[in-house]
DNA sequence: AAATACCCTATAAGTTTAATAGGGATTACA
DNA sequence: TGTAATCCCTATTAAACTTATAGGGTATTT
């Protein structure tokens, strides 16, 4: 299941493409469009500024604003940062490797064969999806 | 994330797909071989069966074997069983579809649009892999 | 200086996962 | 016939994670 951090998030970033002009956007005002709660709003898009997706500007008429061009902000990043590993077992994850401890040969485990199989796919998709992509609605 | 039920799951259809003979295996046996905690693989393995996946055969000499030729069991299957929903938001699932509460257009979406993507190469994925592929390893 | 809006930490409620425990029912075989 | 093997079923629990909520701090603009 997609976490409603991760939901919320990409909600938000949508919201920020489709402005016009990439200026500073309140915290408020993409809860009150989006029906997220406000609070945590704030702290994704925190996480999102320290991961360098989204830039702020603090006082009376400040916000959040894209720190890049839509069309180059790709969803791996947005998953990674906000969801974590892309693949479904760590045994398969390119950034958030770890080994199984119950399986002793990975080139022999059934799940780690049908699971890198799921990552390769989606990963593509998320390569290959960028902000922009979902902003054409 | 894939739940360790799913995992422990899969490894236990493989072990089960391998034998030569389908003959009933003990949930003790295929416990130890695959280093999975024998009372948690019990519930599983329960679940399959009341899923048409294994059959059970009770006493001594008793055990779990394949109702289905590993070639016929797909893994959409598997998964819809341990896992549930294949897709990683209720609004772009087929077999356990909801409605989200926060979205007021579901087409516009931009989640709602990504998440498609994601579900119909994955189902694609569990569709063409059958227990046999991951047999052979 | 006062209002606005982001910044940061802590905490709590709710849910899910993973496992554990304990006993019941059925079957094979000596 | 009795006993060991083995599946069947329910309940409980511990840990982890998610989803908020609360409260105050800091910077900026007017």
């Amino acid at each position: 299941m997609l976490s409603k951090k991760t939901k919320y998030g990409i909600k938000a970033l949508t919201f920020l493409g489709k402005q016009e002009k990439n200026t500073p956007i309140a915290i408020a005002v993409i809860s009150k469009s989006e029906n997220i709660s406000l609070k945590f709003l704030e702290s994704i898009l925190l996480t999102l500024r320290k991961n360098g997706v989204l830039g702020s500007k603090k006082g009376k008429g400040g916000g959040y604003y894209l720190l890049k061009e839509p069309r180059e902000i790709q969803m791996t990043l947005v998953m990674r940062i906000l969801e974590g590993p892309i693949s479904m077992v760590p045994c398969v994850s390119l950034n958030f490797y770890e080994k199984c401890d119950d399986c002793a040969d990975e080139a022999a485990c059934a799940v780690h064969k049908l699971m890198a199989k799921v990552r390769d796919n989606t990963l593509q998709i998320f390569k290959n999806t960028t902000l922009a992509d979902l902003c054409d609605c």
